[in-house]
DNA sequence: ACATAATATGTACTTACGACACATTAATTT
DNA sequence: AAATTAATGTGTCGTAAGTACATATTATGT
């Protein structure tokens, strides 16, 4: 390296090292959806801070040197789940200046859907809870509005992009997936009118297989087609 | 300074940079669009880095300790066009580790659109420049992506909420919106569609004014409502 | 066999979208 | 004054999608 090249770099990162710019600190925090009773439910952890006790809060952590933001959401969404290929998107940037206590931290929110059937295990040792997302009223630091941002965003998806199946198991009946649908929109859809959508969009596959253990009439069950699966991981490539 | 003491003080500020998790500095980057000769304008600044020159960059700064994204953002845009009450709204957070050469900087991005007519002054001693957006093949960083994904969600938002506006002066004529709109879609548009379109939004107010100072027939001149003026600006409350 | 509790499906109405053509107007030229 | 120019302003028809709404069908359990 020549001199000219080192002064350049040593410039430059004395330009962004400047003490003050590195007491920021970032951070990820993932809004992890799952399905269960008919009801739209976010995993939450208690809050570890004094300042919040008794408050819930959404998985997060701070961001290390060496991963990019994607990478520290799925390891948070990894690590708390043990859920590997998941449909993750990111949804906004919180900045706030005061919106942690403990110090100056920058957050980005991610939204995350998954099965919730496929993660029991995990979440038993932890304070990681399930909460129905209509009984959440308060949430620790800014939570509850990434919360509402997170839900709007899940809302205007899922009429364009084949994502709320990731809430469900592989196979699923009509009713099901419309169940799902009335959960994350709080409101009861027409059924009729609901398929008509559905099928309009061709992302099912008919498995020709009936729902079994009912005790009436047993619908057909379908799976998301395969060319839609895992959608939204990795679709904004960086 | 001599070489190796240079090289210390490089190694150690790279050592002091990849410590902790403040070691990460975070920046916004504004593209900031205009419309001028029917055609959609960005934006730029010569790259003041080596690793780049010749090329340009978006308009961006270190987000200060004591200020919140937004607030750097509304800056970084006054302090290059010196407008104030502009729209802006935050796009996405780039965090790639290598995304910046001289270490780590995470990025959010915001566009915002102004009326280029409104700004002339400020911009001729600095390397400010607008280029037209379909003339830009390469940027400085991993600004071609910012400015791609910006111009994505410009395209989603504009036949949905009123934004398109604050490209054009207070009043115009129905040609002179749709010659906006087509060169934000890149796109030619039918007339009669469009006017069909833009007045069940029902967003203008008919001046009973005409353009003036035409070889030909001139058209009526229109205004948005005064209620969605300057939308987007503070829409995600923090 | 019957009752149950759900699935599966179609029609009529309205609204939005896309393609498309002609009359009108102000200014300019002859 | 008349003709030309170059634009504005407007309507229809066919198609696609959205909404409201009711009846026949089918496994199961009794």
């Amino acid at each position: 390296m020549t001199e000219k090249e080192l002064n350049l770099k040593t410039a430059a990162l004395e330009k962004i090292s400047h003490l003050d710019y590195f007491n920021i600190a970032i951070s990820v925090d993932c809004v992890i959806f799952g399905y269960e009773n008919k009801e739209l439910k976010v995993l939450l952890i208690k809050s570890d801070l004094e300042e919040f006790s008794g408050l819930y809060s959404l998985l997060g952590d701070l961001v290390r040197p060496d991963e990019d933001l994607e990478s520290a959401s799925y390891r948070v969404l990894a690590e708390r789940t043990g859920l590997e290929d998941v449909y993750l998107e990111q949804v906004h940037t919180f900045g706030s200046i005061a919106r942690h206590p403990s110090g100056r931290v920058i957050t980005t929110a991610y939204y995350s859907l998954i099965d919730i059937t496929h993660h029991k295990l995990q979440l038993n040792h932890n304070d990681l809870h399930w909460h129905a997302v209509n009984d959440i009223k308060k949430l620790a630091f800014d939570h509850k509005l990434i919360l509402n941002t997170c839900l709007k965003r899940l809302r205007d998806q899922i009429m364009e992009n084949p994502v709320a199946f990731n809430l469900l198991q592989d196979k699923f009946s009509l009713r099901e997936l419309q169940e799902v649908y009335e959960a994350i929109l709080d409101t009861k859809l027409d059924r009729r009118n609901f398929r008509k959508k559905i099928a309009l969009k061709d992302w099912l596959q008919d498995l020709n297989e009936m729902e079994t253990n009912l005790s009436h009439r047993p619908g057909k069950l379908y799976a998301l087609k395969q060319q839609f699966k895992i959608t939204g991981a990795g679709t904004m490539a960086e």
